[in-house]
DNA sequence: GTGCTTGCAAATGTTTTGCATCTCA
DNA sequence: TGAGATGCAAAACATTTGCAAGCAC
């Protein structure tokens, strides 16, 4: 039986008027075979890995169209190059990054998702999706090195 | 009289064990002489538009001096190369950015601040920055284009 | 004087694109 | 059958780096 996100994959693109190519349903699989966040390399080795031949070109030209499908979105805003993840079948949620060991947190606050609908709403604005990240130390890290500060 | 960031630039250098050479308080000036986001190539336009020579090198170089100093901060999740952004001088702010028309609104919640600062208490990660991007489509495009859903 | 900096040019790494060929709808 | 896709290789970019020469401290 076939993945929801493979069918709702196949109706973003029927409904755009392109193609649903084996490319394209490759890419989809291995993309929602991560459960992490990943970088469009990722992708080309995972199927190379798995003796599946799709060029790079096709990898770079789908992964926005997953994106504007809603099934996947760009997190990370300081690495060089564009990361994703999954958003169908995952709750949304924000992340904390730490600086020392790299280590993303990922965490929900349904008080915090209340007040961005509110400024929104105050401005007029339709928001469509949202990323928070936190950048800082995690735990562990400071618990490891101690004379840290307190809570910046 | 010197600009108070280019006392804590001299100062954050001379911690550091750095030197202020005359590229480095160029390249300051530069981007404290720029009200808005920007990328390491508006900083060598903007010199040489005025007849200072600077290497990309040095710009490339010195961008990521100033974030440390915590003069500048990254922003821009989803563009593909680094933007930065004044933080001396500058109230810290969110952002919500129009899919439709680029355009970028700064807005400021104490109540989110203070709930990020919960979050981050509870897991016991030790905050040094964060960004908050909201992306969709702001007031005006909708004004112009009505039939679009409400608050999703 | 020494070590950090600079500029240059070459290298790197990611993403995009032109084009001939192919294939889904 | 025709619009849209693919793969390849080249191009386009942004960013980094090695190195010799220069300059701040």
């Amino acid at each position: 039986m076939e993945a929801a996100e493979e069918k709702m994959f196949r109706e973003f693109i029927a409904g755009q008027g392109l193609k649903c190519t084996p490319e394209r349903q490759l890419i989809l699989r291995e993309v929602f075979s991560i459960h992490q966040h990943f970088e469009a390399d990722d992708i080309a080795d995972g199927l190379r890995r798995r003796g599946m031949r799709v060029s790079r070109a096709s990898i770079y030209r789908t992964l926005p169209l997953l994106v504007e499908s809603g099934l996947l979105r760009e997190v990370h805003s300081s690495e060089k190059h564009s990361h994703y993840e999954h958003v169908f079948g995952h709750k949304h949620h924000d992340h904390m990054i730490c600086t020392r060991c790299g280590r993303t947190i990922e965490f929900t606050d349904e008080r915090i998702e209340g007040l961005q609908n509110r400024v929104c709403e105050r401005h007029g604005f339709l928001s469509t999706a949202h990323t928070l990240e936190i950048v800082g130390i995690c735990k562990e890290c400071r618990e490891k090195q101690p004379g840290l500060p307190d809570q910046g």
